[in-house]
DNA sequence: AAAGGTGTATGGTCTGACCATATTTGGTCT
DNA sequence: AGACCAAATATGGTCAGACCATACACCTTT
């Protein structure tokens, strides 16, 4: 057992038993390493690995008084550990998904109105005036559309799967043009939405990621 | 931007730009720490939540010539990461993440044959004793089924579910019994595969889970 | 050729130091 | 008394250098 890792395992019992919640804070990396008995190297390697987590994370400069270590909310993390097993099948990944969580939500048949976050997204995508601003909405805009579904664990998986997607979005955006058939076929899932009809909805987002990705074929390599 | 930081992105670069993969080696932390003229405690700081992301896996005394540092497959820590983001939804989604790898595993039409893998988990299950033994070679059913796919990363976050729902597992397996319905499920699911029926796989999976999970209607709060 | 011993570079850890930063504190001015 | 500003201070971030136990590579011995 390496020592960072009793280091670890004694800040989250300590957690455990203090109580501690977001926004509270452990006390500073000298101090901890005193009380534990261990380097300061130490503690910094299980802070890191805490940060990696989502557990805490730090700030310099908090002066006399008061730790500088505070517990949050995991939020970027899972993006970043997408992001490292990025290959070729992701984007059939998200197709799939994409897919079927529009079968899904519509054949559960909970929901009837687009949400305005939607079309939010979408006005936001004609005022756009680079690739780059464009993506940005473009994700809010599938994002609105994954998190009106409910169930947060696989709204948290697509999402991280666009995020690490950026760079491939942006480059389909300059190589089509901000302007043109993608925000009609924004368009046409907004409208689907609306109407209700679940069909022409996953044709639709079906026929916008063949447009975005035009390598991929149907089913091609997926899983 | 912190140092280790940069250390970590200079890092991610090196694998992606000479092609690492499992099993390749990084240089030592000391000689890594001389490349990027930064310190080897900021060299061990990115190492260390590169390996909190499953990415490399460290171990002392690899004696002369060769680094210490290896590119490891990503396993457990998917799941912690997971874990926390555990609710009650997790079910339904494993369950339409399942079935959906049936359907695109079996109109792909690209494999004809059960994994190997797949047998002997099934014996495995047979000669189980305890449910905690048979929930290990369930999941190694389950996670063959969806390796002979094919697709890394879905790959992955599909164990990493099940992992996390191992003490879920469990519990249904303690209360079916570890030798009745849920072997002649298994059994039903190996059997459509070797005949390549992709239909009937399906089904078979789909009453598979709903014997498993019995609170759990079909597509309710799915997304 | 096989067996065993040894050297060596490695990761793990510690110590002690310096820096830039942000908070606190204390003093000054109005 | 109140508002404002500057110095003191503790913090996280980083670095350099050292020591240890370990496991591999190489060489000696049989």
């Amino acid at each position: 057992m390496r020592t960072f890792e009793t280091v670890l395992a004694q800040i989250e019992q300590r957690i455990a038993a203090d109580g501690l919640t977001v926004g509270d804070r452990l006390p500073g990396e000298r101090q901890l390493a005193e009380q534990l008995r261990v380097s300061r190297s130490s503690v910094r390697e299980a802070l890191r690995v805490l940060e990696t987590l989502g557990v805490v994370s730090s700030q310099v400069g908090r002066g006399p008084d008061a730790g500088a270590v505070l517990i949050s909310r995991p939020d970027g993390t899972l993006a970043d550990l997408l992001r490292l097993n990025l290959g070729l099948t992701t984007m059939s990944a998200r197709e799939v998904l994409d897919t079927r969580l529009m079968i899904e939500r519509w054949s559960a048949a909970r929901v009837t109105a687009a949400p305005a976050a939607m079309t939010e997204a979408l006005s936001a995508m004609d005022a756009a005036t680079s690739p780059e601003e464009f993506v940005t909405h473009d994700i809010a805009f599938h994002v609105a559309l994954t998190d009106a579904a409910g169930n947060r664990l696989l709204s948290a998986v697509l999402r991280a799967l666009r995020d690490a997607l950026v760079s491939n979005a942006v480059e389909a955006v300059r190589r089509l043009g901000h302007t043109g058939d993608l925000q009609a076929d924004h368009r046409r899932i907004h409208r689907a939405i609306e109407a209700g009809d679940a069909a022409e909805a996953v044709e639709a987002v079906t026929a916008h990621l063949a447009r975005a990705y035009p390598g991929l074929s149907p089913s091609h390599n997926v899983f």
